[in-house]
RNA sequence: GCCGGCGUGGCGGAACUGGCAGACGCACAGGACUUAAAAUCCUGCGGGACUUACCUCCCGUACCGGUUCGAUUCCGGUCGCCGGCACCA
């Protein structure tokens, strides 16, 4: 028996991998570009979760390969912004010594996946050469206007002590370190990323994403058509404008209200209210996201002013109340309690009256309990609207409105503009110059980069600014345009800034002219599969998507979607589904599985685990497992090779079924069935190889093709022990003929009334009367009472209905 | 609260467009080899009933119901778990 000895074998074909690289760009290939999700360089290294993600990308990339294409499957590294920055803070050093420790050493951990990166290609957003082209970006958007300065009221992390994008933000938590976030008044820089709302929504359809992920994007975006009403405020010259989308409710707004923040909201007070509305907009402005969205209970003021309702000149009373947003809309709204929940519930604590327009069941409902809140059902108690369908109104109102006068068709998002400063030292410069006399002024391009000054101190100072606004001699400057003394942008930007546009750059990252060359962007982009986690589906993903919008718009690339196909790997968990982790305890490390059973065993498994799409618990004995399989067809091919066995009809037919179900599980992505099936059909040529004393070799080497995008180093031992003289990536996948695996026979079960009663062997090509026949006859003494009815598919299935 | 996904043996999971439920593997049990152990190989492994036996029958894919000759798969409802959004008017 041969013995199967992982540590030699995979080093000796590490070794000839270096030697003799078998993904080579020939200029002729087809180019495919697969892509992971690139690392932040952590300070713990990889466990077992991160590889899952890279071997499925890496037996996807090697599938390619083998189909003759040229496949770019770069890495590089995330390697600004706060995770880095904090793991420094922490461990004491500064961040630039951390981070090229980490990338060290996280390199030589996905080394051992041997995964066939092109290490050519790396990119780091921390070297100045990459981050050149990040600052390089932001000053063409902000001469296009899309990067812009304004102070507001900024979601502020306490702990991180920087502001944070909205995307950032999870259930009013910072999304790094799930601390609560607080409300900030700061000078940000923003990007305009609301200018692509709706591209962004709308080329979703091209995208082959999964669902969920184009869902969550198209959330986020939200979008909604409605109209603007103006209602003029009773005694004023002002009008309020309010947005809905339910404009054919507009009779039945009994009142309004206006968030807290609202620029009138102050004004509309009179004497007897002052002091209560303004006790109530200072507590509202003290009010935290997570108070905000913790307080279910309605409150609310009322201002002691009245508008009127333009359709049918009710006096309205005006409110303000914290569950109207200042920042969507208008920061007003229309309220119709018997039609929106929340209206209700407002109504029913401050006892305001309620007003029915749309009848439900055809009837007006007598002592309303909730809000009937869909749009359906004929208008009532609504003058000329009176007996119109709601849902019909719903969509010819705006117009209706419009054409009177009294406000506007619109349309809303929800999704906001990208603030995109951060206090902290860890991450590009933004490039602009702030000059006395000429305002905001772009670093000029050829003085980019604009290098990170290194400095003593660069904990985040949480005052609002950057630790760079300490540094005098780098803060003080003149200004490009006239000379003047100015002043620089101490504000970095965010994570996100690199890794927004990194997947660029990989093929054509030496290049100290261009972001990208047209050539070069033209040839090997866009991405064609992008392999990471589902964490990333509303930020970086939508960021990246932005950008590359925007690099298509000024004429950098020829594309404006940057991922065709994205593919979201499940998470390895610990025991119960606890996430790994440090402080759990629970992390698994691949080093001592790779030394003990070897990478292609901890590939196979990693894969084997369960579906790639789906989370998986990790268990460290189902190894053995695919351990075994390894060594069971290590033996079985050599003891097989040398014995010159020649292919019987069964060993053909078996190796075109391979091919048929390996190939057709790994266009589904189902890895895990694919390595389910090398271990049956291993078992099945164990079978009849003890028959035939062997197995054919060809039969061999088709299995080997199939088994080495997912465990290589075996893949080319057995290739070149079956006499292969090349690399077996350099081999073609197989063919498979469906004509020479068609079996003689199938097996047919047999049912009455349903229930299997008998299993009968036909030939492939039998007539339907003579496959009855034969049915009838196995199950002659299993039937009571006469056939009614005679059910046959072909190949699948008899079944008899006696009654 | 709203939206989406998922509920299959002791465990991870399989079952392509409705067609023999439990592939493949883990764990476990028994056996072979061995002085012994490990490794390896063989056998069994959803539950129940029946039986002097390896045959047969019944139940079974969260639960209730429906469509169908036939449902893990389709439809309606209930429960549970997970994920996303969360006062967006």
């Amino acid at each position: 028996m041969a013995q199967y000895n992982h540590t030699a074998i995979e080093k000796k074909w590490r070794e000839n991998w270096e030697k003799h690289p078998i993904n080579v760009n020939d200029g002729k290939k087809e180019k495919y570009y697969c892509l992971d999700m690139f690392p932040y360089p952590s300070g713990s290294g990889l466990h077992v979760g991160h590889w899952r993600g890279y071997v499925i990308s890496d037996a996807w990339s090697r599938y390619q390969l083998l189909k003759g294409k040229y496949v770019i499957h770069p890495m590089g590294w995330d390697a600004f912004g706060l995770p880095a920055e904090n793991y420094a803070i922490k461990m004491g050093v500064h961040p630039a010594i951390s981070t090229a420790e980490n990338v060290k050493n996280i390199k030589r951990q996905i080394n051992q996946i041997a995964a066939i990166y092109d290490w050519d290609m790396e990119v780091n957003t921390t070297d100045p050469g990459f981050y050149k082209w990040t600052q390089w970006i932001f000053v063409q958007m902000f001469k296009k206007g899309l990067a812009y300065e304004k102070e507001f009221p900024i979601n502020w992390c306490p702990s991180c002590k920087t502001g944070l994008a909205n995307e950032e933000v999870v259930n009013g938590c910072c999304e790094r370190c799930g601390t609560p976030v607080t409300k900030k008044n700061l000078r940000q820089w923003m990007l305009k990323i609301t200018d692509y709302a709706e591209r962004l929504l709308n080329d979703l359809d091209k995208l082959d994403w999964p669902e969920k992920v184009k869902k969550m994007q198209s959330e986020w975006i939200g979008k909604s058509y409605g109209a603007e009403v103006d209602f003029p405020v009773e005694g004023r010259e002002e009008k309020i404008t309010v947005y809905t989308t339910r404009p054919d409710t507009l009779y039945g707004a009994t009142f309004m209200v206006l968030a807290p923040e609202h620029a009138l909201a102050k004004s509309l007070a009179t004497d007897e209210t002052r002091e209560a509305v303004e006790k109530y907009i200072f507590d509202a402005s003290m009010k935290s996201n997570v108070d905000r969205l913790q307080d279910k209970e309605k409150t609310g003021v009322f201002t002691g002013s009245y508008a009127v309702n333009p359709l049918n000149g009710a006096k309205v009373p005006i409110w303000l109340s914290d569950y109207v947003l200042a920042d969507y809309g208008a920061g007003a709204i229309m309220c119709v309690p018997a039609h929106d929940d929340r209206d209700f519930e407002f109504a029913k604590k401050f006892d305001l009256p309620i007003i029915q327009v749309i009848a439900k069941d055809g009837k007006e409902i007598e002592n309303m309990t909730e809000a009937y809140t869909e749009a359906a059902g004929t208008m009532i108690n609504s003058g000329e609207w009176n007996g119109m369908e709601s849902s019909v109104l719903k969509k010819e109102a705006p117009a209706m409105i419009e054409a009177r006068g009294l406000g506007k068709k619109t349309v809303n998002y929800k999704l906001r503009d990208w603030v995109f400063s951060r206090q902290r030292y860890w991450g590009e410069p933004i490039p602009i110059i702030h000059c006395p006399k000429c305002g905001n002024v772009p670093v000029p391009e050829d003085q980019l980069p604009l290098t990170l000054p290194e400095v003593e101190k660069y904990q985040p100072t949480g005052t609002g600014e950057s630790p760079l606004a300490d540094i005098d001699w780098w803060v003080n400057t003149t200004c490009p345009c006239c000379g003047s003394p100015a002043k620089r942008e101490t504000n970095t930007m965010p994570q996100w800034a690199g890794s927004s546009w990194y997947f660029l750059r990989y093929v054509d990252n030496k290049n100290d002219q261009e972001l990208v060359s047209r050539e070069k962007a033209d040839k090997y982009l866009p991405v064609d599969m992008y392999i990471g986690g589902v964490e990333h589906a509303v930020l970086h993903l939508l960021y990246s998507r932005f950008y590359t919008k925007f690099l298509y718009d000024i004429g950098v690339i020829d594309f404006d979607e940057p991922f065709t196909k994205l593919f979201n790997q499940g998470m390895i968990t610990g025991k119960n589904g606890i996430k790994m982790s440090k402080s759990k305890g629970n992390v698994v490390s691949p080093d001592d599985l790779v030394r003990d059973y070897g990478c292609d065993a901890l590939r196979l498994y990693e894969l084997f685990v369960g579906p790639p799409e789906l989370d998986a618990e990790w268990d460290d004995r189902g190894i053995e497992g695919v351990a075994r399989f390894l060594k069971r067809f290590y033996s079985l091919v050599m003891d097989s090779k040398d014995s010159d066995v020649k292919e019987t009809k069964e060993m053909v037919k078996l190796r075109h079924k391979l091919v048929y179900d390996i190939e057709q599980r790994f266009d589904q992505f189902s890895l895990n069935t694919v390595v389910s099936g090398f271990m049956e059909y291993n078992n099945k040529l164990i079978e009849l190889a003890k028959k035939e004393g062997g197995i054919d070799k060809e039969t061999l080497k088709t299995f080997v093709i199939l088994l080495a995008p997912f465990a290589p180093h075996m893949g080319e031992e057995l290739w070149e022990a079956l006499g292969g003289t090349d690399s077996v990536f350099h081999a073609s996948w197989p063919e498979c003929d469906r004509e020479a695996m068609k079996d003689d026979e199938v097996e047919i079960p047999v049912q009455v009334n349903g229930k299997t009663r008998a299993v009968v062997s036909l030939p492939t090509d039998v007539s339907k009367e003579a496959a009855l026949e034969a049915g009838k006859a196995a199950v002659a003494d299993k039937m009571t009472g006469t056939i009614v009815k005679e059910i046959y598919v072909p190949g699948k299935i008899i079944n008899l209905v006696c009654r």
